[in-house]
DNA sequence: TAGCTTAATGCAACTTTATTGCATTTTATT
DNA sequence: AATAAAATGCAATAAAGTTGCATTAAGCTA
């Protein structure tokens, strides 16, 4: 199935609609290992107006199709989740990696988080865990 | 010895000029147990420009008086730091609850936080975890 | 304690990130 | 082809943070 076929897919099983900006969207997060910021996506994307932008990120993170992370300067970043996301449930347990250098945010979803156990009386939603450092390409150099 | 004596010390040991703005915010991030945002500090802390808060809340930390924290919405929250930190080296490596009613960040630094290894190439410098939930306060209404 | 040097502050202007309201266009369906 | 709902674009605005520069205050030193 092509990647295409696939973004429909996507958008219909969230019953949102099969836009050029939102395949634009799909497409430029699909298969990257980094999370990618609003400044950066409006800046390659096209001929898309900043507000679209914007809606259709925070539809897709309602839908649990991406998520959002802020990286080191308090940015928003987003990537797409893991297949087992839904509306109702995030799965994005994951630990994010701020390079400290090439500010890139990386999703290093293949670890295993530990379990926090938390203070009696505070309620657990969702947890995450991000590191500052430098990644492979920056510490090559 | 009052609080104010210790506020002169730990300025003068970080080669700070002891004034009315940096006693100021002291006093207000000490013995709190939620990191307090530029925007509220702001509101609270009387005749204080803008910039100069922002400007006092980077100096305190990168002596490694107070450490940053980011909230729900990216905005930069700030907490005083445990003893312990100092310029080269920062130990807020505790657990930040968010409480997604009341948007407080609360600093538990009494957990032991699980050592996390990360992939081959990586190198670490900071860890940090963060969590979303209810935190007692909204849980009890 | 007066003078001096450096650090800290205040002000104005600006940048970046994000949001809101509303008119217009597009999608998907009948 | 007509239609209703959803999505978009545009303009305006808000919030968070930064920069440059002139002024003021802190804390030495003589």
């Amino acid at each position: 199935m092509s990647y295409n076929q696939h973004f429909e897919h996507l958008l219909k099983r969230h019953q949102l609609k099969r836009t050029e900006a939102r395949l634009r969207v799909l497409s430029l997060l699909v298969n990257k290992k980094t999370a990618t910021s609003q400044p950066d996506l409006e800046s390659v994307i096209g001929d898309v107006d900043r507000v679209t932008l914007y809606r259709i990120l925070s539809a897709f993170e309602e839908k649990g199709i991406i998520h959002k992370v802020f990286d080191l300067n308090g940015t928003a970043n987003y990537a797409i989740c893991a297949d087992d996301c839904d509306e109702h449930h995030h799965h994005d347990e994951h630990l994010h990696f701020n390079c400290s250098n090439c500010k890139n945010v990386y999703c290093l979803d293949e670890l295993d988080m530990p379990p926090i156990v938390l203070p009696a009386g505070f309620k657990l939603e969702k947890l995450s865990f991000s590191a500052v450092g430098l990644c492979p390409k920056c510490l090559n150099k």
